[in-house]
DNA sequence: GTCTATAAGATGATAGAC
DNA sequence: GTCTATCATCTTATAGAC
């Protein structure tokens, strides 16, 4: 008797596929048979892999979250400086807008949160949380070493950071400009640098 | 012989209920079925105000941006100073997110940009280029008056304060958090003020 | 200005064959 | 795992009566 032993390889691709989509376009304007038609299968085979649009959003973003997990474990885990690793961050969002001006999948999906499936907008909510708290961390220790400078408490300057990086990918969105997103993202970071 | 005199009631609460649906869910989550069942009439009498979606869009994108642009006139007719006039332009955004937290209607739209009809993007475009200059004049004003202190370009740091208010709206939202929005904007206009 | 009626197309989803 | 076939529902939009 041979057990079923699905080795993932579309699964993975549908995940990539509809995560490139909404942060293009968004949850409500991406659909089945855009997945269908990129995959060159039938949307009912989708269904096989994820049986509701909520059930395909919930493993996007476990997955996201663990992979963005992933990349902050590894700018932690350099010797760099805390100022080096907001940078490093500030680059992973560089990237992804360098892509197409696609936003931050999470950014994406906050401004549509009020249409999500409440599974998805949860994992949104946690996106948040974590990167808030894994950016007060970075902040307080630079601080702690004399290199990072702000008033107030770390988590608060966390958030604004995080505000200000996916609000610059929304302005430089709206405005349909390339450049805008690393001026502001380079700029907000220097003003963090202890004098 | 009469002729025809639209009162533009309808039209205008059209507008206003398209205008809070699309603050709340976006332009690719509401339907003309959504304004019927508000409206208490049919889909068909929308479309004799607005022949398409995308002329409702570009007409709700019109009548927000001349509103917008009077709200900013009357900040600035004002005989206060331009320290004042940056917390009133944030507190424009700050009774918006009070609101059920919406978000900025060009914020939304600027998610959705890629999915929106050519001409509606535009206007989203124009609603950000008008409200950066307004803020860079009151910003340089601010700078003339040795009232605020910033590094770089007035322009740019008008992008930027554009960035944090429209980043806060959507991490704050992401965070379904109801006072993360103006503790982020306080704090920025803090660091604004000139020693 | 609003209605009924209608249309074509998209969408999320399921049943059952292969 | 993928297919065909089918479904109910929603969505934008038009024609023509009132």
């Amino acid at each position: 008797m041979t057990i079923a032993k699905p080795n993932g390889r579309t699964r993975d691709r549908i995940l990539d596929i509809a995560q490139r989509l909404i942060q293009s376009r968004g949850y409500n304007a991406f659909s089945f048979s855009d997945l269908a038609k990129e995959l060159g299968i039938r949307t009912a085979s989708i269904h096989y892999h994820f049986p509701t649009k909520a059930d395909l959003g919930v493993a996007l973003l476990r997955r996201y979250r663990q992979n963005f997990r992933d990349e902050l474990g590894g700018i932690a885990a350099r010797a760099d400086n805390p100022l080096r690793h907001l940078a490093r961050f500030a680059a992973l969002f560089e990237r992804t807008f360098s892509a197409d001006n696609q936003l931050c999948l999470c950014g994406m999906l906050s401004a549509e949160v009020a249409t999500l499936p409440k599974p998805v907008a949860g994992e949104v909510e946690r996106f948040f949380e974590e990167t808030e708290r894994w950016l007060a961390q970075v902040l307080a220790a630079g601080k702690s070493a004399g290199l990072v400078a702000f008033d107030g408490t770390a988590r608060a300057q966390a958030r604004m950071l995080l505000a200000v990086l996916e609000g610059a990918m929304v302005v430089a969105r709206g405005m349909r400009h390339g450049t805008h997103f690393q001026g502001m993202a380079r700029d907000y970071l220097a003003k963090l640098k202890a004098a």
